[in-house]
DNA sequence: ATAATAACAGTAATTATTACTGTTACCATA
DNA sequence: TATGGTAACAGTAATAATTACTGTTATTAT
């Protein structure tokens, strides 16, 4: 019951996102995907997005700042978020997955997954600084 | 140039949030002022929490789900946000900072601080699921 | 006291996201 | 290779959360 059905829509999401480096919102790749499908709705893309994101294909960044952003990305990783121009970066670091036994310990639930956001200033707000 | 100046209703909301253990949003710390300043503004609680977590008197947690959360405790903490009742609750786990020397290493930036989110299902959901 | 301005209440506007509606595309079965 | 069931679609409206604007009030320095 309701199973999932192929959409060339979808597809076409799933590709562009997983294709790009940045970490695009969901308007950026509603403008995107809107070369290939001019009259693509944006609703489309973002219950394309949320699907995509529970199936685990990609995953959803939540900012403080503005909307949120995705990551085609499959290997698990972290984030680094500018405090000064809201970019998103990935981080290459070894994995701290054991993190998730330390916080279970005196936890009555349980724990499955974690997200980690670093903060901070990006290489480029550094140097502008520096310029004042 | 541009000083903070005092308010009773900065004071108020400042010690509504740190006084409770819960993480309200913006519109519940509204409704509790409310209480006291019956004719308080919502953008007032806004422009003072912004205010308040910029000067690192409470914190703002963003979650996927909803409006932003405040917290009010001042020891650094880490979170756990419940998968189905998207409920979110300190954790007192062993101090992790140094997982920012980690990500730190091979990053052109500067990390001055993070954010762990934890998640999976809490005491509660996980009993309301086994009586199906 | 007075003057400068941060903060306010009230309200309007914006942004990001979700829901609704009639139509189309996918896919299983005949 | 028709046909029916329904997921997904485009287009649009609605909602939720947050921010901005405007005229007035409160705080603080002189």
């Amino acid at each position: 019951m309701g199973a999932l059905k192929y959409s060339r829509q979808r597809e076409s999401i799933k590709e562009l996102v997983q294709s790009r480096k940045d970490h695009p919102t969901a308007d950026m790749i509603y403008e995107s995907v809107r070369q290939i499908y001019p009259n693509i709705s944006l609703g489309t893309v973002y219950r394309n997005l949320s699907v995509l994101a529970d199936m685990g294909e990609i995953i959803k960044i939540s900012t403080s700042e503005g909307a949120d952003r995705f990551d085609g990305r499959r290997s698990p990783h972290n984030h680094f978020i500018c405090r000064q121009c809201h970019k998103v970066i990935d981080l290459e670091m070894e994995n701290i997955d054991y993190i998730m036994e330390k916080a279970g310990k005196n936890f009555a639930g349980d724990i499955d997954s974690y997200k980690v956001h670093f903060f901070g200033l990006c290489r480029e707000c550094i140097k502008n600084k520096k310029n004042d």
